[in-house]
RNA sequence: GUAGAUGUAGCUCAGUUGGUUAGAGCAUCGGUUUGUGGUACCGAGGGUCGUGGGUUCGAGCCCCAUCAUUUACCCCA
């Protein structure tokens, strides 16, 4: 067979060991703080039908999903059942036929959806919703979950942004408490500290004053540009939020209507004071400050320990089914982009049948978050996860010599391995050494003879003659 | 979808106005030492210079095309 150079699809990597150590390192901190708030873990398959995920996401996100091609054989040759091609082929003059080649479908969409009726997953929500829908009569509500899983997206990949990544996601539904909000902002509080970072902010706005603000300046059909217009503040500066809004179709007037409210400043009791005048006359934005107003009170009762709670106006977040909260996610210690995110989104599961149940939910973008820590140099020196004990025979004696202290200290729970007989104690130790090994058992004849092995310690160098149960005792 | 950058050894990269046999560091393997790594010294293997065409007596270098990777914009995590 001929040779292939070797790669990986585009925007997608491998991760080696020492890179797995950390990320398993940031996911079992992560997971770990979900179980201690009662969130309860769950998987969803890697493809889910087409159907379930087309549509979800707009236009433009249905163009990111990846499509899975249906098993089987393509070509001109293959046809298309007349049952099948009816309803969007009745232009074409083949009506006589019971089949008709593929390439006389001529709308792309639906050639793709008769080739592809799989897709991968492209969000962790969306899988969850129709989970919940499926499974609904084996819930109790509220259920409160989470999901640790890589997702794809088929985007141009750039810095901290690839087509498979993980997403870390936390979500209740079936209940409408805003206490679920404030503990999301204790979730990230707690794993984000546990991880190490001391200066976070996580920014919180409501999409009810969101919907407010446009109501007041009477363009609430054009909420969406207006969200993603004033998003852009802290990067594009106020003249390029006026000059975005202005060729999206908002008026000179509209616009020193909104300056005021986005360049809101103070406290986030001040801010919400200035809302409350600002936003009147407006029922929905009112509501969406009462609900801001609860999740504070709730977090009066709880002590934060590094995270910053800040009332962000200018928060939009670009998934169009939030309703109320949204969170966002930034570290002050590093630039990057956001680090987790999330709101609440009524209405979830409507689109697979199953009305009136709401939805709250959070994400940490663990791919960023790595890239954080390596800059900051918070990953843990810990190998635990590596071998702890290396036993170095110099032959074949030695090997079958050792076979009950190998089985010994993987009883008491050590981590060990044997070198298979037949390399030299310098190879040996390389390995030992390049694999970060703490401890080494040497066994020739002589240690053999006298039943004291040789045991030394990697990184200090120091070796010491002790028997085997000593050994297993020293490193348990 | 728009714009730029980069493709030379497993990895990171040198490579002069175009001129003999394309280099270094790291990594790997072997040896100095038939019982000691991280940290000495010596040596070896490993390249169709992304691919295809063109210019030239001669191309890693110049020109065109193509593919791949990557960065920014848009949008997103």
């Amino acid at each position: 067979m001929a040779s292939v150079k070797p790669s990986v699809p585009k925007g997608m990597r491998d991760f080696s060991p020492i890179e797995m150590v950390k990320r398993n390192y940031i996911f079992d901190t992560i997971k770990s703080v979900f179980r201690k708030y009662g969130y309860q873990q769950i998987e969803t398959p890697t493809m889910e039908n087409s159907a379930t995920l087309m549509g979800k996401y707009g236009d433009e996100g249905d163009r990111l999903i990846f499509r899975v091609l249906n098993s089987g054989v393509y070509s001109d040759k293959v046809q298309i059942r007349k049952d099948q091609f009816a309803s969007i082929s009745a232009n074409l003059e083949l009506h006589n036929q019971d089949t008709i080649p593929l390439r006389f479908l001529k709308n792309e969409r639906q050639l793709t959806n008769e080739l592809s009726e799989k897709a991968l997953r492209y969000d962790l929500t969306v899988p969850f919703a129709r989970y919940v829908v499926q499974h609904q009569n084996e819930i109790t509500f509220p259920f409160k979950r989470f999901q640790v899983q890589p997702v794809w997206r088929a985007d141009r990949p750039q810095k901290g942004r690839y087509r498979e990544f993980y997403q870390c996601d936390a979500d209740v539904v079936g209940s409408d408490s805003l206490l679920n909000e404030a503990e999301f902002i204790l979730i990230y509080d707690e794993a984000l500290s546990k991880l190490g970072l001391t200066d976070f902010n996580i920014k919180i706005n409501n999409r009810k004053i969101l919907s407010g603000i446009a109501e007041i300046i009477g363009k609430p059909e054009l909420i969406v540009d207006m969200t993603v217009a004033i998003d852009k503040l802290d990067k594009i500066g106020l003249d390029g939020v006026v000059n975005e809004l202005l060729t999206k179709g908002f008026t000179q007037q509209d616009i020193d209507q909104l300056e005021p409210v986005i360049l809101l400043q103070g406290t986030n009791t001040e801010k919400l004071e200035s809302l409350k005048t600002i936003l009147a006359s407006s029922a929905i934005g009112l509501k969406g400050i009462e609900e801001l107003e609860t999740i504070f009170t709730y977090l009066q009762s709880f002590s934060l320990q590094k995270a910053t709670v800040e009332l962000d106006i200018t928060l939009a977040r670009g998934l169009n089914y939030y309703t109320g909260a949204i969170f966002e996610v930034k570290t002050n210690e590093v630039s990057m982009g956001s680090i987790g995110g999330g709101g609440r989104y009524d209405d979830l599961t409507g689109m697979f049948g199953l009305k009136g149940l709401t939805g709250a939910g959070i994400s940490f973008g663990a791919d960023r978050i790595y890239d954080v820590l390596e800059e900051l140099q918070l990953f843990p020196a810990s190998n635990t996860q590596t071998t702890q004990v290396l036993i170095c025979p110099f032959d074949k004696a030695g090997e079958t010599y050792a076979l009950p202290m190998l089985q010994q200290l993987r009883k008491v729970g050590v981590n060990a391995e044997l070198y298979p007989a037949g390399a030299k104690i310098k190879k040996q130790l390389d390995y030992a050494n390049n694999k970060n090994i703490s401890y080494v058992v040497v066994i020739g004849s002589d240690e053999m003879q006298s039943g004291l092995l040789t045991f030394k310690n990697m990184e200090t160098g120091e070796q010491q003659k002790l028997s085997a149960e000593a050994i297993v005792k020293a490193v348990v």
